[in-house]
DNA sequence: ACGCGCTCCGTAAACGTTTACGATACTATG
DNA sequence: CATAGTATCGTAAACGTTTACGGAGCGCGT
């Protein structure tokens, strides 16, 4: 490769300093706001800096101080997430953003591919240096990423909660408050076999889910049964199989809960292949509300949230458990479910006991 | 084994070097696969650096060898991305990774944040030296990144053509094939008046595919009708609002065709709330296949790809165009349109001037 | 005069790696 | 035996930045 021999630009903060006839010390101090610089000689090192363009080299910042002012948020695209993500990543990202833009730091996915261990592929990414802290998601009942980064050091929060690492910083949506909410509704309405679903994955927010559900049912008496929760996967395709296998059933539920919003279309679609109406023969809740679902007859009883908060509230707590931010966002409580609002709709909207 | 025990964990290769009591510069050219080391040494050295889990520092390696070994998606989480890409972005990650992984290379995801703007945050990053090469996504008309990533000598590929920069490399989906295969579908089934839907920003791929119906109407000698052309998000709404534009137009189309798949969900919507079937009243033609689209009554006629596969191709050309890696990947062709499939349906599957 | 504290700035040593260069031992060749 | 060539390895200089340390200049109180 040529190594060559042309005199090279020196693109550096070095060209800077003698550019301005000061000492490269100075120059670095006046750009990172360290005290003992003359104001004046500062004024003069930012505009010499934004005219030329200068931008310090991220290698040998973060290589001197060991930080890299970048967070990452590693996201596993299995099929399952491609499948059902949607706009979901992309909107908690700008909460993410929204907050961490104010303290120069930038965010960045880390994509964990299909057919690597998302372990193995963190490990990496950590020895590696280049990000300061870390956001998790997707995460399993029991998560062995959470022990390799706690005994690492990382500094991270997860988006979701887990059985394992029990005192990590977590926000997670509601999954057990909605379920309950949602069985509270359709016994209120008369029902009392209520199916549920619930993804095929280990990925914890199923456990949550079916677990609120659970216990809403012993609330009230009714007695839990097994073969009422379908493990579907989260898509459409999912939702017309949780359909079909409420169909196979002898005694069939009135009511079902789906733990994604989009599942409602193929469960919709096959309920009424069958000449079952929703809203009328059957009850439907769905989870998030999503602009998708607004287009389904009847209207879909679900819930509402705003993710790009809950991405702001997910920053704040993962800054607030970095040594260099806690003083910035202290005593800011490190787990915290994420509320959701009720959306009533036409799919549950009868009562069993008065006929339809 | 020298110290029994837990090793601790490392610090660098200068331990490394000293626990196999061999200087740094050997460990660190076994570790690199250099040729003068010799192979019972690089053995040793390879089975102690996985014993101890030693990684290379990337800051360390990076700054010394000016390359990261970091590729980067650039994506602009704008509203519009936001609502409707949902698993493209993450299918076509799958299918650069699959390729990148092979040279050791990582990929990362740079979320633009909503309010910054998009080419500032571009510099920024490239000054930063964070990775070697860039693809960037959602390609406007005229997009001044080009010019900016060209001017700085960084590598990169476009997932979308564009205006500018007229000799950059770049994949794209084949929008204007697709839009001339979809009217000259609708032609052959006696429509004349056939309507077209384009996104409301700039980006290229709207004026692409209006450009190839454009063509497509010449050939077959039916004048252009600008009042056809509906410009609306690619979303259910927008489609639900490109239904409501053209039926309050007097002269109505009786053909539709859609940029986005979804757009569809709302425009069957919309049409049957003024009584008018899809596949019996208008003819309707979407775009990429997708599952949700799969849930269509009727069945909706679109076009069928491999985002994986474009992902593959367009790690391939980005590689061909970076001076370490042209030499596995040469002659690449530079610019590849991405062809689909048509997979008909039943939406347009009428006759118009037999009637229905 | 002297010392002290303060403000500002220059010097140089890190940070962890890669790599050009030279050194050593050994082998083959003349 | 001298020399050249080869295989292998050690040494040290980069890469660009931050920061501990110290020094110069100055004002001020004793």
């Amino acid at each position: 490769m040529a190594h060559g021999g042309k005199p090279r630009p020196m693109k550096g903060i070095r060209q800077l300093a003698e550019h301005l006839d000061i000492s490269i010390g100075t120059v670095s101090r006046a750009l990172n706001g360290k005290p003992d610089v003359n104001e004046e000689t500062r004024k003069r090192v930012l505009a010499a800096a934004e005219q030329l363009g200068y931008v310090a080299n991220q290698s040998g910042r973060s290589l001197r101080q060991g930080t890299t002012n970048v967070i990452g948020l590693m996201i596993q695209s299995s099929r399952e997430t491609v499948e059902n993500s949607d706009n979901f990543f992309l909107t908690v990202t700008g909460g993410l953003q929204s907050v961490f833009s104010r303290h120069n730091l930038d965010l960045i996915m880390l994509p964990c591919p299909h057919d690597e261990d998302p372990y193995e592929y963190l490990k990496r990414m950590v020895a590696r240096r280049i990000v300061d802290a870390l956001i998790l998601s997707e995460t399993q009942r029991v998560d062995k990423r959470f022990d390799m980064l706690a005994k690492a050091k990382i500094p991270f929060a997860a988006l979701g909660r887990s059985l394992s690492g029990v005192q990590h910083p977590w926000a997670d949506l509601d999954f057990d408050g909605v379920a309950n909410c949602a069985v509270d509704r359709l016994v209120a309405r008369g029902h009392r076999r209520i199916a549920i679903s619930t993804p095929a994955s280990d990925i914890n927010l199923g456990f949550v889910f079916v677990e609120g559900y659970r216990r809403a049912l012993e609330r009230h008496g009714i007695p839990y049964d097994p073969a009422l929760v379908i493990r579907a996967k989260s898509s459409e395709q999912g939702g017309y199989q949780v359909a079909d296998e409420l169909l196979r059933l002898e005694d069939r539920p009135t009511a079902v809960i789906l733990i994604y919003e989009l599942m409602a279309i193929g469960f919709y679609r096959r309920v009424m292949e069958a000449g079952i109406i929703p809203g009328r023969d059957i009850a439907v809740v769905g989870f998030r509300e999503a602009p998708r679902a607004k287009f389904l007859q009847p209207a879909l009883t679900c819930f509402r949230t705003s993710l790009h908060d809950l991405g702001v509230e997910l920053a704040e707590i993962l800054l607030s458990s970095m040594p260099a931010y806690n003083h910035i966002y202290p005593n800011t409580k490190r787990q915290r479910t994420w509320p959701l609002e009720l959306v009533p709709g036409e799919s549950d909207a009868f009562h069993l006991t008065t006929g339809k």
